[in-house]
This record gives C-alpha cells, sequence and structure tokens, in this order.
DNA sequence: AGCGATGGTAAGTAAGCACTTACTTTCAAC
DNA sequence: GTTGAAAGTAAGTGCTTACTTACCATCGCT
C-alpha cells in the first residue's frame, strides 16, 4: 500500500477510535490493529500520538473551515425569507451531525481535555456563525420584522436548541425513546418556536404559511418594545 | 483522621480531578497526592478506581435524585403563571451549573465513555423533568394558553436553550467574550422567546394571564411538502 | 502495661503504555 | 540483475499505571 493511502487509512481509523473512547482512552496499539498494521507503521507516519490526534482534528475541522456556515442559505437570506434562512440552517446543521456524529464527540471531548481544537473551532467557526446571525438579525431588527432584543441572545437561543438536540440524539437517547422527530420537522419546529418568539407582531407570523412567502412581510412596522 | 471524614476528602478531591481530565485522564496517584495522603490510602477506602469513580457520580448524582424538579416552581404551576415556570426553571438551572461546573463536565465525561451514570441520570432526572414540563404543557394547551405542539418538542428546545447557554459559559467561552448576560437576563430572555413562540395568540401572552381562549387553530394538515 | 483495632506509609509488582530499534520484504529504475 | 529506497514487522525499552504487601504509629480499653 502506498504511503499517502496508509497514511489516510490510519487516520481515518484513529478518528473513528478517537471518537469513540477519546485520546486518552485509545492505545497507538488498538489504531494500529484496527488499521490491520503494526504499531510501529502508525509511528511511521506520525511522530507521536498527539501528533496523529492533531491530525485527525485538522482533519475533520478544515472541512468546516473554508465554507461560509451561512452560504447555503445566501438566497433567502437575500429574499429576506426568515424561516428558510432559519430552518435551512438547523436542517443543515441536524443532518451534518446525524451523518458525522464523529465530529461532536470529537469536539467535545477535545473541549473537555482543554485542547486547542476546541478554541480553534470556537475561533474560526461558532465565531462566524453568531457574527453572520448577528448581522442577519440586526438587519431584520432595522426593518422591524424582529424584536430588539440582543441578537446574540437570540443567537444563542436557537443554536441551542439544534446542538442540545443533536447531543441528544447522539449521546444520550441514541434509540430516540424520548422523542422521535425527522430533522425537518425539527427543524422547522425549532425555527416556529424561535421566529413567532422574536417576531414584533405575532400576527404576521402566526397564520404559519410564511414559509415560500417570496415577499418581506411588514417593512416598516411600528416597533414595540418588550 | 477519622475515617469517614477522610473518605468524603478522598471522595471530593477525586470529584474535582475527575471532573477536569475525565476518568481515565485522572490517576490514583494524582488523587492521593492532593488529598495529601498516600495511594494505598485510597485503596483502603475505594477498592479500584472504578469504584471511587462509582462513588463519585453517584455523590453528585443524588443530590438531583430525590427532589422533584419542578418543585421550586410549584405555586407558580398552580397559578398557571408560565412566566413564572418556565424563567424560575431556567434560572434554577442556570445558577446550579454556575455554582457546580464540576457536575456539567462529569455529566459529559460519563456519557462520553458511556458509562453508567448518564444513563442513570437520564432515566431518574431528564425524563423526569420531560414528563413534569409535559404534564404542564398539556394542560396549558388544554387551557388554550399554548398552540398544539408535541409538548416534548417544546421541552427539548426550552432545556436546549437553558443546557446549550450553560455548556457554553463552562466549557467553551468561559470569558464570556461571545455573550455576557446574567443567569436572571439569560432565563428571562429565554423564557421570553419560548413563550412568544408557543403562545396561542399574543394577547393572551401579553397581559400575562391564562384566560382560557377557544380552541387552538392548528394548521398542521395545511402545510404540503415541497 | 498490654493489645487489638484503626489510620497511615514505603516500597513493591505485574501489566500496559508510547515509542524505538534492528531487521526483512517488495519492487520500480537503472 | 543489482540496488536502494520505501513498506512493513517482531521484539524490545523504559516509564507509568492500578493495585498490593508488609510494616509502623497511635489510640481507647480492660
Amino acid at each position: 500500500m502506498a504511503g499517502g493511502e496508509r497514511r489516510l487509512q490510519i487516520l481515518r481509523v484513529a478518528m473513528r477510535l478517537f471518537s469513540q473512547r477519546g485520546f486518552r482512552g485509545t492505545t497507538t496499539k488498538e489504531i494500529a490493529r484496527a488499521a490491520g498494521v503494526s504499531e510501529a507503521m502508525v509511528f511511521r507516519h506520525f511522530a507521536t500520538k498527539e501528533e496523529l490526534y492533531s491530525a485527525v482534528l485538522d482533519h475533520k475541522a478544515c472541512l468546516h473551515d473554508d465554507l461560509d456556515p451561512l452560504q447555503r442559505v445566501a438566497d433567502a437570506i437575500a429574499r429576506k425569507d426568515d424561516r428558510a434562512v432559519f430552518e435551512g440552517m438547523a436542517l443543515d446543521a441536524l443532518n451534518q451531525h446525524d451523518c458525522d456524529p464523529e465530529f461532536q464527540r470529537l469536539l467535545l471531548h477535545s473541549a473537555l481535555e482543554q485542547h486547542e481544537l476546541a478554541h480553534m473551532f470556537w475561533e474560526k467557526f461558532v465565531r462566524r456563525v453568531y457574527r453572520s446571525l448577528r448581522s442577519y438579525i440586526r438587519q431584520r431588527q432595522r426593518d422591524g420584522a424582529i424584536k430588539h432584543v440582543e441578537p446574540f441572545v437570540i443567537v444563542r437561543a436557537f443554536i441551542g436548541m439544534i446542538i442540545h438536540h443533536s447531543l441528544n440524539n447522539n449521546l444520550w437517547d441514541r434509540e430516540r425513546q424520548l422523542l422521535k422527530i425527522s430533522n425537518q420537522a425539527a427543524a422547522r419546529a425549532f425555527t416556529e418556536i424561535l421566529l413567532n418568539g422574536v417576531a414584533t407582531s405575532p400576527q404576521s407570523r402566526a397564520n404559519g404559511d410564511g414559509r415560500q412567502r417570496s415577499r418581506v412581510e411588514t417593512p416598516k412596522r411600528k416597533r414595540s418594545k418588550k
């Protein structure tokens, strides 16, 4: 097997094991065995276990790196279709966590172990999502469509619903005993709650078919405060 | 030092270290040193490291065991004061996580390691909170104060906001760089979003009374899939 | 005084860990 | 057909780990 191939294979095996058992819970021998090679092979490709771990985290993180988290909903943003914006982001995140639960586990492990990835991910991804969403929310607040609540609070509330739901599905309630719901339905429900929760005038959303409504509703309504 | 005292002291030290570094990341030697005794002392009080870990988890978990999570807001429930119910629970949880961040870390570690505590906590605490809140929500739905959304979805959304906020504060953003907000304000903001998000009609919320309104409009079947 | 229970330790032990060394096999390029 | 590097390994090395043993010290109690 060629060098690059083997390296990648070891990386993938390590990724799986690290995400299952954490850094300290995984031995280099296990990794080697799972990859079907000797331990020495692992250390030929990665100088230390730490380096292998970093490579794993890098490999995962770089997938999230270069894409703007709001890009997938860019047209919804342009249309100022709040529902499409939030529901799209939610669905994206839920699907992502669903088909790659390893990442969430790795992230948690590294956060608990205070590995630099946790910090990096925070800086490079989380902050960006927060800022992007804030700028959108601010705009919609100026439009009079969203209440003048601190935007970051809204972002946190929304991301909280989504991440916590994923965490439940991946970590605690894998059988979905407590709540069995499709990602679609979850994204829709959470979005509904959030948007109704922060809308300036509830009537504008209450009748539910705000979906696919192309025009922005109530551009300059009177802004009532809390 | 008397036997019981020492045992408790070791337990507390272990609690701190386990929560910081996890089970595998903490050595019995470290625990002994931090407790100012020899390693043999640790093993006199706890037969194995596993047993010590279990004792730690038990000790933490039993604090949450015998109290009804909704007891603290019982009068608010009786009054059907939704705001007080949810805000009270949120504030309680946030304060709890604030003054005992160890617990959240221990819980996460044990969930990742698939330790039985994770399951126990889920069964004994989480499920109960979910069920209690559901029963309250159902009642308020019958009252016509809350939309007919699956109650567990509402619970998950609400708990999600709170837990995720705590997780942020304890794990990722301890400096509160991204969002600095008091527990009071957070509890109020999240409650506001949730209640407005699931209220049947804005008026019924606005003046705070839970007046019975006529049957709820359920737009469930109205929507067609895209 | 003596004695056993209790609180404590120094110095192990065997297994497991990350990592190394010294060696063999494979195979394409001259 | 030789060679030289790359792919691969068996068998270590030294250190750390959870856990043990064998022994000391200080009591309260007859």
